[in-house]
This record gives C-alpha cells, structure tokens and sequence, in this order.
RNA sequence: GCGUCGUUACUCAAGUGGUCUACGAGGGCAGACUGUAAAUCUGCUGACUUCGGUCUUCGUUGGUUCGAAUCCAACACGGCGCA
C-alpha cells in the first residue's frame, strides 16, 4: 500500500507548473498549497480549528524540536503528532537537516534562508572544511550530526537512521530525509562534499524508511540540494530522483532544500523541477514570500513551508496585504479604524481594526499576535489557494499580473 | 518656623571635579525577519549638521575652579521629623 498519491489536475501551459492533489491518510491537499510551519508541535498562537479556517491543509512540525522536547517516544506514546496536538489533517515532519545549517555553519552569523545582495561580507566563501574556529551547536561528522542542545547544552548525535526513527515515531503522514542544508557562502568545493553526503543520507534514509512497517502509511521525501551550481542541482535532482532500496523502492516525492542567495533561488528551483520527474510531488522547503511562492509554482512546485508569516505577524506586526507588506507598529495606524485590509475574510479582518491591534501588540497582549498570525496566514494560503484556482481556469497569468498590479516589496 | 533629605532628558534612574549629551531600564520612532536558537533581533531617541563635527542641557540664580551634573551660597519646589 502506497503512504501518498498525487495526482495532477491540470498544468500551466508552456511552463512547469501544475495542480494537483496529494492524498495522504489524514485526508488531501489540494496542490499547490502553502505548509504553515509549528515546529514543536503547535502553531504558534492559533488552535487548529481556526487553522483550518485560515485554510490551512497540512502543517509540519519538526524533529529536531520534538526530539529534544517533550521527545519523539513521548509523543509516539501520546499517540502520535496528529493526536497530541489534535490535529487531524495532513502532517509533514522536517528532518532535522535545517538544524545542520541553523545550529551549524550559519550559527551566530546572521546568515539566514535568504541572503540579500546587500550582505556582500556574507558572500565570500569562507571556508572550504568543517574548521574555521567559530563556536557552533551543530558539527557535522561522515555519519551523522552531533548537536548540542540550545535548550540544554546537551549533546545529541544524529544520523540519517536515527532522524527517520524519530520522524517514525512523531508519526507525521511526510517525512523528510536527513539532508545538510549548506549556506551560499560556500564555495563550490564544499557545496560538493556537502552534496555527497547528503545523497549519502538519502540513500540510508530511504533504505532504513522503506526496512520499516511505517513506510506503509508515512511517505518519505527526499531533498534536493546543491547550492547555487547548475551542475551540482541538476545531478542532486537526478540522483535523488532515481535512487531506490534495493527492493527497487522510491522516494515518494521530493523536496528541494538549500539557503539562498534571492537571485538564486529562481534558477535553482528551475533547474531541480526540470530533472525531477512529473508524476511526484514536490516541496520548495523553507520559502513562502508572494513573490517566491509564484515563482515556485510557476515553476512546478508544489508545497511551500514557511515561518514567513507567523514570525512576521509574531514578532514586528509585519502583515501582509495586496499593496505589500505594512508594520501594523507604525505610528500612522495607531488612530485607523480600518480593518488591516477591508476586503479580507480572515476573522481578525472582519471584527477588528488596525487601531485595535496594533494597540495590543503596544499592550503586548497575546491576542495581538494571534489576529495577526491569523491574518497573515489567510493572506499566504489563499495567494497560493488562489494560484491553484487560477491554474485550473487556465488563468495563471492574469491572476499573476494582477496581484503584482498592486503589490510591491517596498 | 527650625532641622533634614531630595530635585538629572518623555518616565524611572546611574553619575559626586575633566574620559558627560550624561550608564541602564521603560516608553517612543523606525527597520529586519523565508525547512522557527525568534511573542525575537537591530538602529535611533537635546538641537543643528556638508555626518567630520558645531552648539545647548542635569530645579533657578550667583560663586569657587584652567575646568562643574558633581564643590559653595541664596532662592524655588517636594518628602520626612520637631514645633
């Protein structure tokens, strides 16, 4: 019994793109679809019901997270991700890959899933081995990854096996391969090393996934990776693509991984989605700005996670809207009593003004970055919603030309 | 009335002779955030500025000193104690 079907609806003429629709064993999602992110096992400040109002389908967690807290055998005995933090919709675990880059090489340096051309310091290669002398949580050996725990500093060492162990026990309906997400500001050299031994994980991912009873009802991507190279994306989309169990057994979709330079992020989904084959579904990991998410459908992608919208709601009352995004904190709003856009159906657009919220983020009550959240996730889902919609009226264009009518990055 | 303590920028609050436009916190203003080390982080917050500086401020006034938020005197206002 596969663990996922997908199916394709309909394409975008002359391009990559497609609808489609992911069957999973806690129901579909319509492709393409926007992935909001609750790494330890709950969005933050929003219930799951009012996620499914927001239009969310599908959420992924993390194991990385989950492992170190409460731990993945705890959650196995609660009775699994979807049972403990009641939601019982499609699931999707990251790896713990992010980790190797978050805690690693990007640790304390500022460099982030995007990197802007602004940061030239940034863009210099700085190293072509594990060793430049800066103090990490995350070092990567041949086998596995050892961390040590920002909560605790306690040492964790993962591998490939252990990841999907973990991932097993979580019980998400996709999991991920444990992959190393490499930063744009190494050079190529590495950005090779880096990409055989994530292959080389894939490959024990898949080999230790497909070993299990659970690969009957949880589907494994695997992750493209390969930086910013042409050649290094194309062969890491083909390896990943062909690789198989020596049952002949695949990976069941796939994921397309990496930190980004922004200019370079077009390509490289380019690149992947011209070497992966059609009939598997694909998710861009980690991205899900507007202007990103119609690139990458564009391009045939067909999952998006991101923390773009409930960090930015959370944390600096930044809120999406069809003109752009806008800091609710701005002293010009404090006296608006208009909605935060007047035609949005979310629930915080329909009872509350601007003036309001933004009096309770000033307030720092936690509802302040709830309606928020609210907002900015409605905003997300139904772009790429909408982008679905479009796709199928054969009209992918005009809804394209339209939105960028108005919108603008600032 | 006498004694005593206090008065620092929007607020609270350090600072008791030069390194003081003056620590720190809050507030305010702006910015950042893309598989969540994140309800977080960064910058600015006396005025003017060609961004190198220039000028003005520590209750008020006067004084001591090369130099005062810092020492002295008087005054104003406030707290406390005694009448």
């Amino acid at each position: 019994m596969k663990p996922l079907n997908f199916k394709i609806e309909k394409k975008i003429p002359n391009a990559l793109g497609r609808a489609g629709v992911i069957s999973t064993p806690h129901g579909d999602i319509l492709t393409p679809a926007f992935v909001p992110v609750g790494t330890k096992g709950a969005m933050k400040g929003v219930t799951p019901e009012t996620l499914l109002e927001v239009g969310a389908q599908v959420v992924l967690s993390n194991t990385y997270h989950l492992y170190l807290q409460p731990g993945d055998e705890l959650v196995r005995n609660a009775g699994g991700l979807h049972k403990m933090m009641h939601w019982d919709g499609p699931i999707m675990t990251d790896s713990g890959g992010f980790q190797v880059f978050s805690l690693g090489a990007a640790y304390g340096k500022g460099i982030s899933k995007i990197l802007h051309p602004a940061d030239p310091s940034l863009q210099i290669p700085e190293r072509s081995s594990a060793d430049d002398g800066v103090a990490r949580l995350a070092t990567i050996g041949a086998d596995g990854v050892s961390f040590r725990s920002h909560i605790d500093g306690s040492l964790h060492y993962f591998t490939p096996e252990k990841s999907i162990e973990i991932q097993h026990n979580l019980g998400a309906d996709i999991i991920f391969a444990f992959d190393e997400c490499t930063s744009p500001t190494e050079d190529r050299r590495y950005q090779e090393e880096a990409l055989g031994r994530t292959h080389a994980w894939a490959k024990r991912s898949l080999d230790y996934h497909k070993s299990k009873p659970n690969h009957e009802k949880q589907a494994l991507f695997g992750i493209v990776q390969g930086g910013r190279d042409e050649e290094l994306r194309r062969k890491s989309a083909q390896e990943i693509a062909k690789m198989t169990t020596f049952a002949g057994e695949e990976f069941d979709g796939f994921g397309i991984g990496g930190s980004f330079d922004k200019d370079d992020l077009h390509s490289a989904v380019r690149w992947v989605n011209e070497e992966l084959p059609e009939d598997k579904p694909r998710h861009l990991l980690g991205i899900g700005e507007p202007e990103d998410l119609f690139m990458g459908v564009e391009n045939g992608v067909d999952l998006f996670d991101c923390v773009a919208p409930t960090r930015n709601a959370r944390s600096g009352a930044s809120l999406y809207t069809k003109f752009g995004r806008m800091n609710l904190l701005n002293q010009e709003y404090r006296s608006d009593f208009t909605p935060i856009e007047s035609d949005c159906g979310c629930y915080a657009c329909k009872y509350y003004t601007r003036a309001y919220i933004a009096h309770l983020f000033r307030a720092k009550e936690m509802l302040a970055g709830m309606l928020a959240s609210i907002h900015n996730l409605y905003f997300i889902t139904h772009l790429v919603s909408g982008m679905r919609e479009a796709i199928l009226a054969g009209t992918f264009a005009e809804y394209k030309a339209e939105f960028f009518k108005t919108y603008s990055r600032k």
